[in-house]
DNA sequence: ACTATCACG
DNA sequence: ACGTACGTGATAGTC
């Protein structure tokens, strides 16, 4: 290998153009304080990039002066001013300019010139200093700096992510024929609206790029205007050519700015400089958790800030806890030690045996101090049972949950910078991603597992006071205290209780299904004309819509669309959809039920999925591992599922439902009395809604009416808009609206009330349940139309959806309650939204169908009635 | 890791 | 001019 000195490189970046660019290429994202911070992700993700290319020794970031653009003033004054940035984007620039102070990188701003002068001045120096320039912009304007020592790096964003075109002298000539001091004539001949350049009028690039290549510039093309051709060309451009001149000048980046400081003043002499703890805490404030693992990668040796614990025997945790009224207390499945933190302090107590850990457990919640502890459910799981006193345990995962649904963590370190504002190492900052049994039975990271229990334990004991302010502030107390932690028992049980499912069944019907694609597969490509694989979307979509040339319909980003209810419309025309569509059921059914299904059945013969608590932004509950609130019923294949969820032998299933529950709601809560009179009145509201909204007798309504209002309710429910039913409908828009302003006509205070809903939710922020659980909606103050309209939505449906799961967590609390104290072995197996599965013996079936109905129907007290439809069977397909 | 699709309420 | 019904999770394909 040769040895040849190595140039030292400066990078410069153009800081609001890669901004904005990182701005619009990512999704919104908010951090806890509801500070936006795409932009700043989408900028560091860039710079780190580049950074790893170019390996500067130098790096600038120029920024605008944004209030006072001195060039372009002179044009802005007679044509308009340059298009501000949203508020989304502009609150977040003087934070990114915070961030990368703090990572020690040199930001320059020049008061009179812009980003593109602060550019081209240092690209200048670093020149006639010998040291080759890469300028990163989304700019195009920069490519007039392009030289043989001086690059300029353009990202563009690309389907698989962001692509970085890059630009010496010689590849500006490719591309445009021009050398890139012509392209400033380029430019002003042809004008830049997004840079307020306003060119010749009538002259395009097409015109003007053969031109500046002929002449070389504007000048020396005014001189020889004579010939120009044709003719028409030749006259915009004599009418134009004040503006070319001033163009010109508006396009022309000033190298000889007064910069403010040296170049050898923006030295990164090593890439540890970005990483240090003022910018650790800011990349942690701003959430950047995937930036932030560059902290470990990079510095090693970055100070931790340590917790403070002692050790002993958990045999003697009494004496620990003898003067606390109350502690933090962390545990996990090895059991080996547990974490207890309380005014004094923090300790480990190491356990000889996992029993002795779980008596040790069952004691501590039954000493009657309060304990506080992050996920209490799978705690539980540890212990294996709840037999031992309730109200003195909170679980602050599901206190921040009920303060903020719409956070994806809620670990200790994000609780601890939340409510104590206290920054802490996270469990993954301290064992990247090693397991706390993998760390604690390891030889050397021990005493980082003690860490993390210490630093759980001990945030739990601290936060718990502000939480529960918090709580009582926003008057959701009661909704912790009475309805979800409660429930958190009950998920305990029914995971615990899991559902029996037949093995031999699900295998079976996996055989049948895997005949039937595989029959389904020889005709679709024998229809085809070819093999391809028919679960990809790229390839079916080019067999359909490319080759075989059927009508289309959406596009999606890689191609058309080829989801179900496109196929729909084509499938009585052409046999080989209706195959397909055959195909994807069959197909879906064998993965994801029969084969995905039976990998969770255990040695009891049953499932025990997951039941999650802080999941939804209403206030549901989800269902992994496998989900149980999907499975098959609406087809008739899919019902063969259902069939395999069975009871034990001795037993049968109970299935108890809501019916129409978010419906009766909306009547309760808008007290409209014409839908509260409709339902008193009449059974199948859907059809009474028809009657009422196309004004038909009752017993003259049509099939299709009573669908289509039904349509018209569930739209309500989720917020209601024209096109959202015309799609569901295939009807028009108009049609669809007319269909609303009738459902509306009928039920007036429907209307006050979504419009009421919607206004206070802008006011507040966040709408409420009956109950007064809150779900913020920050993007009813977006800029954005779109969000704002989804925002107005959501407000709509979330009170809905959110009370009807009040009540559903309220009948679960009472159904398990009454079972308990009349002493039945019934258990609930599964909820379903609203809908609530009971294994019991047969001799229990009155009994249980009694309670089901009666805690169903009076978890709450409405203004109509709510309706409990109750159900036995062998298998959950008859019992529905 | 992201997208498209589809299962449920 | 935009381009959507509300709330979830699993799978397979693609990058």
């Amino acid at each position: 290998m040769g040895i040849y000195m190595m140039k030292d490189k400066i990078l410069l970046i153009d800081g609001h153009s890669i901004v904005n660019r990182a701005f619009y290429g990512i999704r919104p994202l908010t951090n806890a304080e509801g500070l936006h911070t795409n932009a700043i992700m989408g900028f560091l993700n860039i710079f780190f990039n580049e950074y790893a290319k170019v390996k500067p020794k130098y790096v600038i970031v120029a920024f605008d002066v944004r209030d006072k653009t001195f060039r372009h003033e002179i044009y802005n004054d007679y044509k308009g001013t340059r298009k501000g940035m949203p508020d989304e984007l502009h609150e977040q620039v003087p934070v990114l300019q915070e961030v990368l102070a703090a990572m020690g990188i040199k930001i320059c701003t020049l008061p009179g010139f812009e980003a593109d002068d602060i550019l081209g001045t240092y690209a200048n120096l670093a020149s006639q200093a010998g040291i080759d320039a890469v300028i990163l912009s989304g700019d195009r304007d920069l490519l007039q700096l392009a030289s043989d020592t001086t690059m300029i790096s353009i990202p563009k964003t690309k389907a698989g992510g962001t692509e970085i075109e890059n630009y010496f002298a010689q590849d500006v000539i490719d591309k445009y024929q021009v050398t890139p001091l012509e392209f400033i004539d380029l430019k002003a001949l042809m004008g830049d609206t997004s840079d307020n350049i306003p060119g010749v009028p009538g002259i395009g690039e097409k015109t003007a790029q053969p031109l500046i290549t002929k002449y070389h510039s504007i000048e020396n093309l005014y001189d020889h205007l004579e010939e120009v051709t044709p003719n028409g060309a030749k006259e915009k451009l004599r009418n134009g050519k004040e503006m070319a001149e001033l163009s010109k000048v508006l396009a022309t980046i000033n190298v000889n700015s007064p910069v403010p400081f040296d170049i050898h003043d923006a030295e990164i002499p090593d890439e540890s400089v970005f990483y240090n703890d003022k910018s650790y805490e800011l990349y942690k404030k701003l959430e950047l958790r995937k930036l932030l693992e560059r902290f470990k990668m990079e510095s090693v040796s970055r100070p931790q800030q340590e917790a403070e614990y002692s050790k002993a025997n958990i045999t003697s945790f009494n004496g620990f806890i003898k003067d606390e009224d109350a502690v933090g207390l962390f545990a996990e499945e090895t059991l080996a030690f547990i974490g207890l933190a309380g005014k004094k302090g923090i300790c480990i107590f190491e356990s000889a045996d996992s029993e002795t850990t779980v008596s040790a457990l069952k004691e501590l919640f039954n000493s009657g101090k309060d304990i506080y502890v992050y996920g209490l459910k799978n705690m539980l799981h540890l212990i294996g049972d709840c037999d031992f006193s309730h109200d003195n345990i909170y679980d602050l995962e599901i206190m921040a949950y009920i303060l903020n649904p719409l956070l994806s963590d809620y670990s200790y370190d994000l609780i601890s910078k939340d409510y104590l504002e206290s920054i802490v190492p996270s469990k993954a900052d301290i064992l990247a991603k090693t397991s706390i049994s993998d760390a604690y039975y390891s030889l050397n990271k021990k005493d980082l597992a003690f860490k993390v229990a210490a630093l759980s334990a001990d945030s739990a004991f601290k936060a718990f006071r502000a939480m529960k302010d918090r709580l009582n502030d926003t008057g959701m107390w009661r909704v912790f205290a009475d309805i979800d932690m409660p429930l958190a028992y009950s998920l305990f049980n029914m995971e615990q209780t899991g559902v029996r499912v037949n093995r031999q069944s699900l295998s079976e019907f996996s055989m049948q299904l895997s005949d039937m694609a595989s029959e389904l597969e020889k005709d679709i490509y024998e229809e085809a004309g070819e093999e391809f694989n028919i679960n990809s979307p790229i390839q079916l979509g080019n067999i359909l819509f490319n080759k075989m040339k059927l009508p289309h319909g959406k596009k999606t980003k890689k191609g058309y669309s080829t989801s179900a209810d496109v196929l729909e419309k084509l499938a009585p025309d052409f046999p080989i959809v209706s195959k397909i569509l055959r195909y994807r059921q069959v197909v879906k059914l064998r993965s994801t039920y029969a084969e995905g299904l039976a990998n969770y059945i255990g040695e009891d013969d049953r499932i025990h999925g997951v039941f999650n608590q802080t999941i939804t932004a209403t206030g549901r509950i989800s269902s992994t591992e496998p989900n149980l609130q999907n499975i098959p019923i609406r087809r008739a294949m899919g019902q063969e599922i259902r069939k395999a969820f069975e009871a034990r032998e001795g037993c049968v299933l109970l299935d108890a439902d809501y019916s129409q529950i978010e419906l009766r709601l909306l009547a309760h809560m808008s007290g409209d009395e014409n839908l509260i009179n409709a339902y008193k009145s009449e059974a199948d509201i859907h059809k009474m809604t028809a009657s009422k909204v196309f004004n038909t007798p009752l017993d003259q309504v049509t099939k299709e009416q009573r669908s289509n209002a039904k349509a018209v309710n569930f739209g309500i429910i989720y917020g209601i808009s024209s096109f959202g039913l015309s799609q569901d409908l295939s009807i028009s828009r108009k049609q669809a609206q007319e269909y609303i302003e009738q459902y509306f006509q009928t039920y007036p205070q429907v209307k006050e009330y979504l419009d009421r809903t919607v206004r206070e939710a802008k006011l507040n922020g966040f709408v409420t349940t009956m109950f007064g659980r809150r779900r913020p909606i920050p993007e009813l103050s977006n800029t954005n139309f779109m969000l704002r309209q989804f925002g107005e939505r959501v407000a709509m449906n979330s009170p809905l959806q959110g009370s009807a799961a009040d009540i559903m967590k309220i009948a679960m609390i009472n159904v398990e309650k009454a079972l308990k104290e009349a002493d039945l072995e019934a258990r609930i197996v599964l909820q379903v939204h609203d809908e609530l599965l009971v294994e019991a013996p047969e001799n229990e079936i009155d009994q249980v169908k009694e309670i089901l109905y009666n805690e169903m129907k009076n978890a709450a007290d409405t203004k109509v009635p709510l309706e409990v439809e109750v159900d036995c069977g062998k298998n959950w397909l008859e019992a529905h």
